[in-house]
DNA sequence: GTATTATATATGCTATCTCCTATATAATAT
DNA sequence: ATATTATATAGGAGATAGCATATATAATAC
């Protein structure tokens, strides 16, 4: 799985902890992957049961241990291979295109009241990328390399881009309507 | 989930069979939704069960029976207020960017090839989307309405965008990887 | 002649994802 | 004072997705 790889890619640049991995995710891919807290522990287990990263405990008090992992040769390997392998496309599913697709049977006023949501809520995304900037800047010491930084902000381009677009389209459809250039039932 | 309400948005046009569905799903949807053919029968049965769904069995001779599936009143009344709400937003996961992410570690030569493929692979896809206006061809008279077609293509349409918008990018990455314009290590 | 495609449905198995909940303390915010 | 956030990990439960496979015949393609 994809999340596998994305941790060792995370992993590769230093060890860490199931909750550190869960503040970096959060805070620089959370764009394009959204990792749920329990499915990051759950896969660094099985990663550590594979060989690809090793643990290592931390002892604390008042707190739970701190399970550092590293990656490993083996699970450098296994990152690199995957990081330049032609991806599998994966299998399309979006739920709001579901509704656009049966919106016919809905007057033009409900179906305005649509794409208006959906013109705002890119607003909202592209806010939300706004700040993504700022945060990333934390790891920039991490990395010390302008040349990663480089593509951590290509991800981020390519949503600012894309989210732009579903907004021109939303708008468009808008237009539309109001004008009366959508056909009758 | 999202594959009940498509369903029902099928069989809101007219009672259909699984095979008839799976069908229309890669005929029409594909470049949004792609739905599994044992997924749709399970989702059959279990509609059924809840009520959205009426089964009727049709006997025939050397082949399993057809098993149509029409609409009913509460599927119908399901199927409205599911379209016109608010898209809970989902989780995204793209593993390709994934691989964006972290191609920094590699050479320029490696990460051209990457995007040269991306580059590719939207040509295809934008190839792909062409043939669907034709395909959808025979369902305009299942639907008998230009209104419906409008948001049919409407879906396709920002498809085409959203894959020119990503071939851009790749574009614009490959320049500036060739012009040296990418930070080294 | 042989292979594939179309017609039609169904199940087993596994992986995985998401949600919720549990535990425990310190520090900060209101 | 009280509530929330930060630190840290983990498991149960349920839903669903995806893949493979099974069955059976007719028609078409090569």
């Amino acid at each position: 799985m994809s999340l596998d790889y994305a941790i060792l890619g995370f992993l590769n640049y230093k060890p860490m902890t199931g909750y550190d991995l869960k503040k970096v995710f959060d805070d620089s891919v959370r764009h394009f992957w959204y990792a749920d807290q329990s499915q990051i522990y759950r896969t660094l287990n099985r990663l550590n049961e594979q060989g690809w990263v090793q643990r290592e405990v931390i002892e604390q008090d008042n707190r739970p241990d701190r399970k550092q992992y590293s990656i490993t040769g083996q699970g450098r390997e296994a990152l690199q291979k995957w990081l330049i392998s032609q991806p599998a496309e994966e299998a399309p599913h979006s739920s709001p295109l579901i509704q656009v697709f049966f919106a016919g049977q809905f007057p033009d006023e409900v179906v305005v009241k649509m794409f208006e949501f959906l013109d705002k809520a890119m607003d909202q995304q592209l806010a939300q990328y706004g700040e993504i900037p700022e945060k990333i800047e934390e790891y920039r010491r991490m990395l010390h390399s302008d040349r990663e930084m480089y593509f951590w902000n290509a991800t981020l381009d390519l949503g600012v881009r894309i989210a732009k677009v579903q907004q021109e389209w939303a708008r468009d459809l808008i237009s539309d309507l109001k004008d009366h250039r959508v056909p009758q039932k």
